[in-house]
DNA sequence: CTATATGCAAAAAGTTTGCATCTCC
DNA sequence: GGAGATGCAAACTTTTTGCATATAG
């Protein structure tokens, strides 16, 4: 029956851009699952506690979520046309926020970075 | 009339962090005044479109505002206790965003980058 | 049988819209 | 009087909760 997890996790992973819980609950309708929005909700929650997807909000205030390859610390960079995203690393940037936060005297330092743009299939 | 703007902003300038539309509804309404919600969210919905105000999602998805001292690209360090902020630059994180961008075949880009940390009056 | 997972419907929470009223010019 | 501003209530959207049912072990 946890199998609704997995149906989750599938439909997350079958996409490369990140997804709102609604498209996921209605891809998964399309292919003839029986789930309920609750259901995707809740394995969402699920899944981004336990770290196997990442989640971020969209300007509008909805939430996005994707499965990412790794557990590292990392930002992604989003096509804002056709949200394709690719997994990127910013040893600078980390140094950077690091940096400024000590230098105002702020402690437990920790940062959101997100990088949009329009990708070349666009 | 358009004074209403005017409290929404004064709202806004007298406290250092970021605040939620339903936090300067609830500030006004305290000190006296009769302005409605609905006028708070266009005060500053307006107010954002003009650059006057930067807004940003918390993780909770709920919007908050701050007025800003430079119309400038920049940045924010925001305390996680008290919610004081310090508006700060990075041209090294421009340059970073541009560059990670073109690398991918990105057109377009543009970033968002927040830090938190705790400040130095906790 | 018992604990957990699921789905539906209803509830929350934040934000926007419809609309009648009020204010300034 | 007319354009724009305002406030209330209702609508909307996204996400969460209550609860009864179904499933797994």
């Amino acid at each position: 029956m946890t199998g609704r997890r997995d149906d989750v996790r599938r439909a997350l992973s079958t996409t490369d851009g990140f997804r709102s819980a609604q498209d996921i609950y209605a891809d998964l309708r399309a292919a003839g699952s029986r789930i309920g929005l609750t259901t995707v909700y809740r394995a969402l929650q699920v899944l981004s506690d336990s770290g196997e997807v990442d989640v971020l909000r969209t300007d509008e205030g909805e939430a996005v979520y994707r499965a990412c390859r790794t557990d590292e610390h990392h930002h992604h960079l989003v096509c804002r046309v056709c949200g394709r995203t690719v997994e990127i690393e910013g040893p600078a940037v980390e140094k950077w926020a690091e940096a400024i936060g000590a230098e105002h005297g702020f402690r437990d330092v920790t940062h959101t970075v997100e990088v949009f743009g329009t990708c070349s299939n666009h």
